[in-house]
DNA sequence: ACAAAAGTGTTAGCGGTACACCCATGT
DNA sequence: ACATGGGTGTACCGCTAACACTTTTGT
């Protein structure tokens, strides 16, 4: 029996159309059976020196080069037959592997500066390919928890540089939320939230009013948010 | 490295000075070393043919003798240094233990019919003795959650049998949060939020007005509540 | 002048809280 | 009759949604 860590890693970047903007999220494409040549949520063993999250941090160092300022755990998956491909039932039974998830989201400013590993590739979420393993139903189960925890925390910040205008908080929440939200009143909840401050400046050259730019307040979230007892992850 | 399942089950008794109602839950006495004679939480090492959830549920059967209704995955905890004992820091290093932990809930019907196993014992989630490992701070987490999801879920249906009175429902939110809670309010909350609907039948021989009896209407969760893709737990 | 996005004001409705009050039973 | 908890009515407050309106820039 195996112990692996794998990763959840979303950004958000325009949709193919242009039209938008979604969440995109790095595979892998396997180069071992079972599912040989499909594409499979980055991840790896678990190793005898690193906690769970240490593991997950190298292999987000590994798949895209660059530590994100969110992550967290999901989910472990345990199942007996996870890992067993449905596809070619005369395969022989592979070995069982329990996955402890985590889910990482990278800042604009970090997505830009970004260096991809071997083998990886980024997909629209909305538009993936055939996924290894239960990889498909662990990434629907990642979406659901970033938008519920959209609606009750400022993870938002996660998505955004460190100064930004509120206009750009409020297309995180569409982008993530698939709707659109009235801009008036976003802007007087999430001032009124707290989270947010006004740095003072504003952004010059957009051919309409200039917009003020914000930043998070030190005490909102920046790493992880709500893990179990600090010492113990 | 070694793979365990371990369980914090809760379940609401009459405080100790039989005042009110608070949180209880079973703690199983060690019999091995590392922390050898405290008390920890029930675990056991994950077997190959278990998933993790049955790991979960044997061991609930084995510690209490009965299946709960409500079982959730808690928490993977999978720090480096978890299983050294930190009071005797001249016990050799032992190995390394990545636990994935799942809270149960039992209903008060249930737990009068309890059958407790060997070398386990009660205590108030209050007045806990000293835990192995990092087991206080998993109890810790566990009460949070359950706090958090008994405010924006019908969870206090775990805790109660199949008629009830509304009245009882609240002693279950009053005794979770800690805190009195408008009756009157109360009521017209929870039957607006549509989680239950009356039997018809009454309550007799209660020395005053008789209370209606409820039930959960059938929608409501019943075992797992918000696990990830049903089918990979 | 005009377009476009930033930002403010105003109103109506909904849900939660506080608390006064009435109802049905046992003693 | 009265105590006790069950159950209803009501008034207020804060938050949200909807949308009209004003402001500030570039072209």
């Amino acid at each position: 029996m195996q112990l692996a860590v794998s990763t959840v890693i979303l950004a958000l970047r325009p949709t193919p159309d242009g039209s938008g903007t979604t969440l995109w999220l790095p595979l892998v494409r396997r180069i071992r059976e079972p599912f040989l040549g499909a594409w499979a949520l980055p991840g790896e063993p678990l190793e005898e020196h690193m906690s769970l999250v240490e593991a997950a941090r190298a292999r987000l160092r590994h798949t895209i080069g660059l530590d994100p300022n969110y992550l967290e755990q999901l989910y472990a998956f345990g199942g007996v037959d996870r890992s067993r491909d449905g596809s070619s039932p005369d395969a022989p039974c592979p070995e069982r592997v329990v996955s402890i998830v985590y889910w990482a989201l990278v800042r604009a400013d970090e997505d830009a500066r970004m260096v991809a590993g071997e083998n990886v590739a980024w997909f629209p979420a909305e538009q993936l390919p055939a996924l290894a393993f239960d990889h498909a139903a662990i990434v629907d189960y990642a979406l659901a928890r970033l938008r519920a925890k959209l609606e009750y925390t400022p993870i938002a910040h996660a998505f955004l540089p460190d100064e930004f205008t509120l206009t750009e908080v409020r297309e995180v929440y569409e982008a993530v939320l698939g709707r659109g939200l009235d801009p008036a009143n976003f802007r007087r909840q999430i001032l009124a939230s707290g989270a947010v401050e006004p740095t003072g400046e504003k952004v010059t050259g957009t051919s309409h009013r200039p917009p003020s730019l914000y930043r998070y307040r030190p005490d909102s979230v920046a790493t992880s948010p709500t893990p179990p007892p600090r010492s113990a992850a």
